[in-house]
Parts: structure tokens; C-alpha cells; sequence
DNA sequence: GCTTGCGCCTGACGTTACGTCAGGCTTTAG
DNA sequence: CTAAAGCCTGACGTAACGTCAGGCGCAAGC
């Protein structure tokens, strides 16, 4: 009776009505992820409603970019920890659609220096620098707490990030300056680039108290650094800034 | 006198320097993408200054998201076909980002129903359902000239998208319960739906010559239609849409 | 002079989610 | 009865390396 008036298909009948190929079906069947309910004495497979919903499942959670193995453990107990597991995944996607979004703001600037000049590996170059920075902030999400992270995300749209990176040069650079000239750090001058260095800071913070926190860890650990990465200025910088009373 | 002043690395000094492994270093000698400016006699790679230039052009186009087989003709050829390359990269790029934010849309909307309620799969189907039809639409995109594509990119968000197929639903159930009661396709009901109708179409083209050509190329080839997609509407609802002056 | 330890080398296999043959049955339409 | 479809099961290919495994090279300490 169960048998009769629940129509079954075929692999490829089965397979287009939830838009994958039969070969993905049969990958599926070998992973154990989905078995057709029956089989032909000749080993046809044969499907039926029920494994469609399953399939419609997998697809899904392979939309939401999980790995079959994932699903198929998410599956296995029912979604039990589906929320855990949803909550992972959209902070994976969060950090991929970001790398994505600087990856359109370096090609957009190649575009704009390449169209106007030659190619010009020089200046493509440059924009290297940029990318491999915000690169290299990656490994420093380790010092943050969590919710720190996501507040750091949350606020670091590419416009913003470039522009706190050219503010930095900038600063950095009339710091460099400065020192070279052998400005008092006590003087009126010192003052006022202590004073704009602070803003920047709290500028990237925030005036969170929790991202200070980070912040203040990452650099308290700067022998852990990974080699490649170099402090954006150097220590005659931080002694001047310091000694003009801008890094407490 | 060139060999003398210019120092040369090691595998593990050189791949830290660039922030890869020396694994990758061997794969991209062995691709011909990256070869060592020499070899000491007994096999161990020695790389320079020149180098470690070319290395850091990989990586920013494998960031950009270039394959190595394209990052090495597109260093071949010193980037003759760059500004069309990236044009390119930049379009995909941009369809993936798209892609992650359906997910991560879906992703909270699956939150949202997993956290008052029992993990409940008949919810997540809806979700499901909304998704797949998103994913349909990518089909559809042959259809539309490429300029037109674009527009469209640009408009849908995934709120929009969401909001326009909820709108879609409303109203076709509207349509179909006024279809079941008999209704008269000339009456002052049926007037309203088609207005409707109208305005909901004219809301999707945007007033775009571009898209509506590209939107009535797409229903004239119907029969082409992949087999696991629907028309969001069945025959007699269209008939009383047309009917009722709603479709030209 | 010999061992120890670190760094280097070259294969070779593992990974992910299937696509793409290749060779061989079944089933069905004519 | 035969030809065309459709099904099956391996087996290999893909991208970009990671991870052993086995074997040198090289500098230092004994």
C-alpha cells in the first residue's frame, strides 16, 4: 500500500526537479548524505516526496555555504545545534563578503590608475601596499573579544578603512618630519600632532571601551607579531608622540 | 659584481618576508609562475630583491581573485588585456558578493525562526523556497542585454528583493481568489488587480527600455525554461490579468 | 671526525564537490 | 529484434596548496 500511491522517479527525473545533476545524486548517495529510498532489482535508484525535502535541506544548507559533511552532520542530529552552527557560518560569510568588498575596491583603483596611464606596475604597486595592510589586519582579530570584532566589523566599510589609512600616513608622515627637524616635543606643534594622533585612536575605537582593550593587547604583544608585518611607524615616532603626551 | 651586492634568501626567509610558505613557493616554481633567481649547487632556491616584486604581484591578483594559470598569462603579456581582465573580475566579484548576501540573509531569517520556536524544518522550508527562487533568477540572466544585467545588479538589493516577491505573492493570491469567485475580468475589481499588476511590473523594469525588452524576451521563450521552474502564476490568472487590460 | 639538529629538497597522496569519460547493463519504442 | 535512451559503477581530473615521508646539506658541538 505505501508503495503504490506514492509515485517514485528516476535519477533524472528526480535530479531535474531539484535542479542538480544525477551525478551530484550519486555523490550524495556514496557520501550516505542522501540514499534513494528504493532501489530496482537492476540497482536503479529510486526516489520519492520525501527525499526531495531532504534534498530541497542539503541544497539549502550548501547555499548557506556549508560543507556536505557539516550537513550532513546538521542533519544527522536534527538540528540540534543548527543555531551554533548558523551563527559561525554568518560570521564566515560576513568576513568573506568583506574581503570580497576590498577586492572591488582594489580593482576599482587599478582600473582608475591604468586607464588614465599605461600599466603601470608601479603605482599598481601601491595599491598592493593598501590591500596587503587591510590583509594584514586579519591575524589581529585574535586579540579581540568577540563582540569587539564585530563591532570593528560593523564600522569597517572600505571608504572608511581608506581614509583612516591615508589620515595615518599622513600624520605619520608630518610626525617623521618633525622629529627629523628636531621639533621640542614639548611645543606648540608636538602638542597639536598629539592631539590629532589621539583623535585617530579614539576615531578607530570608537571611545569603545572593549575595542581599546584589543587594541592596547595588540600592541603590548608586538613580539608575537608575524614577521611580515611591520609597525606602521618607528620608534622615534612613538618616543616623540609619547613624550608630547599623546599616548598615555 | 651583480651577485655580491645583492642579497639573496632562502625558501623560509623569503616566504615569510611575503607572508606565504615555502610549499607555495615550490608550487609556483614548479608552475613556472615564480623560479627562483638561482640555485646553490646542491638544489636549495635562492631568491632576490627582483623577486620578491614579482611574488607580491601574484599575491595581490590572487587576492583580486585570479587564478594562477590567468595571474601567469596576464604577467606574461605585462598586462596588455589587464584593464579587461579586471573589468571582468570585478563583474564576478560582484556576483558573488550578491550571493553571500542572500545567504546571509537567509541565514538570519533561519535565526530568527529557529530562535522563538523548536528547530522546525517546515519554517526553514519557506526560507528554502525564497532562496531557490533568488537562485532561479540567475538563469534568467542570459536573457537580459548586459548593460541591463548591471542595472538590475545594482537595484537589488536583498531587501528590495524580498519586499517585490512578497508583494508578488500578495497579489497573485488576490488574482486567484478573485478567479475562483467568477469574478467579471471587466469589473471594478478586476481594473484594480491589473493596475496593480502594472505598477508591480513597471516596479521591476524601473521604466528601463533595456529590462523590459530583456523581461518579455524571457516569458516569449518559456518553453526553454529549466524544468524545475514554475511560472509564479498559473494560465488563468494571466488570462484574467490580460482580460482585465493588465498585460498588454 | 662524527653526530646532532635544523633547513632544504623532491615526490606522492589528501582535500572539496562534483564533471567527465569509459565500459557495460536495462528498458523501451519501433 | 535492434537501436536509442537511460542507468550503473569505477577511475581520473580540477585548484591551490597542506601534509607527510624519505633523503641531502650544512654548521656547530663533542
Amino acid at each position: 500500500m505505501t508503495k503504490s500511491n506514492e509515485p517514485s522517479y528516476q535519477a533524472q527525473q528526480f535530479a531535474t526537479r531539484a535542479g542538480v545533476t544525477v551525478r551530484t545524486l550519486h555523490h550524495y548517495d556514496r557520501l550516505g548524505l542522501l540514499k534513494p529510498s528504493a532501489y530496482t532489482g537492476s540497482g536503479y535508484r529510486l526516489y520519492r516526496e520525501s527525499d526531495l525535502a531532504r534534498l530541497q535541506q542539503i541544497v539549502t544548507l550548501k547555499f548557506i555555504g556549508f560543507s556536505l559533511q557539516e550537513i550532513k552532520t546538521l542533519l544527522a542530529q536534527n538540528g540540534r545545534d543548527l543555531a551554533t552552527a548558523l551563527r559561525r557560518q554568518r560570521k564566515i560569510i560576513n568576513q568573506k563578503r568583506h574581503h570580497l568588498g576590498m577586492a572591488v575596491q582594489a580593482i576599482e583603483k587599478a582600473e582608475l590608475v591604468i586607464s588614465c596611464e599605461a600599466p603601470d606596475w608601479e603605482a599598481f604597486k601601491k595599491i598592493i601596499e593598501v590591500i596587503n595592510m587591510q590583509n594584514d589586519m586579519d591575524w589581529t582579530r585574535k586579540y579581540y573579544s568577540e563582540s569587539a570584532t564585530e563591532k570593528l566589523a560593523a564600522r569597517a566599510t572600505p571608504e572608511v578603512l581608506e581614509k583612516g589609512q591615508n589620515d595615518w600616513a599622513q600624520l605619520i608622515k608630518e610626525v617623521e618630519a618633525a622629529v627629523r627637524e628636531g621639533e621640542d616635543s614639548a611645543s606648540e606643534k608636538a602638542r597639536s600632532l598629539a592631539t590629532r594622533w589621539s583623535n585617530l585612536v579614539q576615531q578607530f575605537t570608537g571611545g569603545d571601551p572593549e575595542i581599546s582593550a584589543g587594541l592596547k593587547k595588540l600592541y603590548a604583544d608586538q613580539s608575537n607579531w608575524p614577521a611580515h608585518f611591520q609597525k606602521p611607524y618607528s620608534d622615534e615616532v612613538e618616543a616623540f608622540i609619547c613624550a608630547a603626551g599623546g599616548k598615555k
